[in-house]
DNA sequence: TCTGCCATGTAAGTTGTTACATGATTAT
DNA sequence: ATAATCATGTAACAACTTACATGGCAGA
């Protein structure tokens, strides 16, 4: 249900583009929140076309395969605006290394230490090129309209990385101690 | 896959629990790490018999219908004990939330903050709680063995909730200002 | 008597993953 | 040459949700 809405929320930033184009986006920094395989969003592209959400321009490419780029009709846009007032509850998530922790003292502590430095090690990582993107979006314009809510969803995934980090600290001095 | 994981997880812990005891502690505390619907667990739960992972006893109660209570079988605990020690990639997490924010400017903007608000006072309920069990979990008794693995999973759901309330913060100052 | 909790499941439908399938263009 | 990137899909399977189904016991 809600993928059909994160691909309307993408197409509305940014009309006419391609299943590929969303594949991308889905993998890279908005993955973080909302993963999609091309797989999945090539067939939720068809559909949301079939409910006239999206309408389709199809490139033809001499001798390649046809490039289909996808834009909000406005009963798309509608929709999307409907859903984006309509209160939900916080999502729900999964965390496999939370289940791990919770039975951890059933392996060994070392392997235990060396799946968060992992983890931390990671996060660490994400969380320097979040930081990149925040300096980019700070400096180059005033933040208006649009950016603003960007700069948010922005802001949570500092925040979220900087939380990991944190909470890996604290679990490393505490077992590291006997 | 992991739903089975997170069962042996549980009766690693406890043993002899029924069906309807996980059930309720994947709709309790536990449930902001993971989620399962008690369908899913008792469809789980005769997979992981027929595997051999967990065994089960039968306790006729009179009128009733039977309780069955389930426990690790060796088999089982090394499974556990074997999936533990794999790495594993920080786990996708999906937040609608975060999907509605970037589209944010095409919804009425007092909308947009009283979503926040409410979404603000869910997560200062959810972090009251689990600083009380934090309180508990520290005063009754020294922290020993498995108790420390499940205080470092409280310790997450604390520094996560703290998080959440501290970006809603962040969100509220940054929209109220014109 | 009615609500809520205890207790267990089946079945249908939706969503998401993995495997399979193809083929051109561009950079090393 | 070989790998990576662009570009689009189908099909089988696994995971998860929602609806349906049953029935006793305890307390208000």
């Amino acid at each position: 249900m809600s993928l059909a809405y994160a691909i309307l929320a993408f197409l509305a930033q940014e009309p006419a583009r391609s299943g590929y184009d969303l594949a991308k986006q889905f993998a890279g920094s908005v993955g973080r929140f909302w993963q999609a395989s091309h797989q999945q969003i090539y067939m939720e592209l068809a559909h949301l076309r079939e409910q006239g959400l999206v309408e389709v321009q199809v490139q033809p490419r001499d001798g390649q395969l046809e490039k289909k780029t996808y834009s909000l009709t406005p009963l798309g846009a509608e929709k999307l605006r409907e859903w984006i007032g309509r209160p939900i509850e916080p999502s729900p998530f999964k965390d496999a290394l939370m289940v791990k922790m919770y039975a951890g003292h059933l392996a060994d502590p070392g392997e235990v230490l060396a799946e968060v430095r992992r983890h931390r090690a990671r996060h660490i990582e994400w969380l320097s090129r979040l930081r990149e993107r925040n300096r980019d979006m700070l400096c180059n314009t005033k933040l208006e309209q649009g950016q603003m809510f960007r700069y948010l969803t922005l802001r949570r995934g500092i925040r979220l990385e900087e939380e990991w980090v944190a909470w890996c600290d604290e679990v490393i001095a505490l077992l590291q101690q006997p």
